[in-house]
DNA sequence: CCGAATCCCTAGTAAAATAGTAGGGATTCG
DNA sequence: CGAATCCCTACTATTTTACTAGGGATTCGG
């Protein structure tokens, strides 16, 4: 029940390019050492986000990735669906097939939560909210 | 994002127990049986289950496993994460250390929007659920 | 047209997790 | 005692994960 370190490196690199704005492209290098990501794993995750139609890129001396659509028509389950494949909890039996399990209907509900947060947050969200946090300077301490 | 089949297996074991009524034990053999689970791995599993709590057994002739508490004091999160272990979808920094990332907030409410789910569902009312649909007979076509 | 910078593509691989299996030991109870 | 059951440790094949290696294909300034 968990996300692996290679969504979580697809989220933060397309973090960086929404943070970034549109224009130029940025290259792999330069989303490896902002994020901490190892180079040439990225290379894949970004191949794999460019061919699920999320990115866009350009080689050469000026080249690197970017956003194929605006931030906020990118959604967090979009990159890890396409990262991770379809996260359906478990193994669901053929819709035609009646069973007699009370789980397929639980595992429809948990699937609709989860849809609630990561279909609904898109990087335009992300990218505010990581703002708004910036000005009020991170007030971890309590009281 | 998916549970492991031996989740799976956790959660079916423990319903057959439910589904049953409480006073006498079930054999490991008969939980196997009726929920095609491999039996050997059925012990395994049992056996996590009762040193988290959840079951009691009893050797010998009339032995087998029994609920420890009530189905309706057992829920699916219970079992899931005492099978899967507990599930942080994303590492989490140290709570302390302030982290220049957007993610960790989102994480919590994914976190919250599962256990709404998970941690309130027991497995009373997966049975009560279960006998429901059988009274109906299973209404699966449409209109 | 050269060559430097960049993305692109295929393959390999060590370590861990998953989904079991095997074999026998310890209890309970009639 | 002995049959039925749970209990415990160890082993294993397969798959997935998280990378690394090495070079090929484009782009572009000069």
């Amino acid at each position: 029940m968990d996300v692996s370190v290679k969504g979580e490196y697809a989220l933060r690199a397309v973090f960086e390019l929404s943070r970034h704005g549109r224009p130029e492209p940025v290259k792999i290098a330069k989303i490896a050492e902002r994020q901490k990501i190892p180079q040439k794993f990225l290379e894949m995750i970004l191949a794999q986000l460019k061919q699920g139609g999320y990115l866009g890129s350009r080689r050469g001396v000026d080249g690197g990735y970017f956003l194929a659509r605006p931030p906020d028509q990118i959604t967090v389950g979009d990159i890890l669906r396409q990262i991770d494949g379809p996260f359906q909890p478990a193994k669901r039996p053929f819709a035609d097939e009646p069973t007699d399990s009370p789980f397929p209907e639980m595992w429809d509900r948990v699937e609709r939560a989860l849809s609630c947060v990561i279909d609904r947050t898109t990087f335009a969200d992300l990218v505010e909210r990581w703002r708004q946090r910036r000005v009020k300077g991170i007030p971890n301490w309590q009281i």
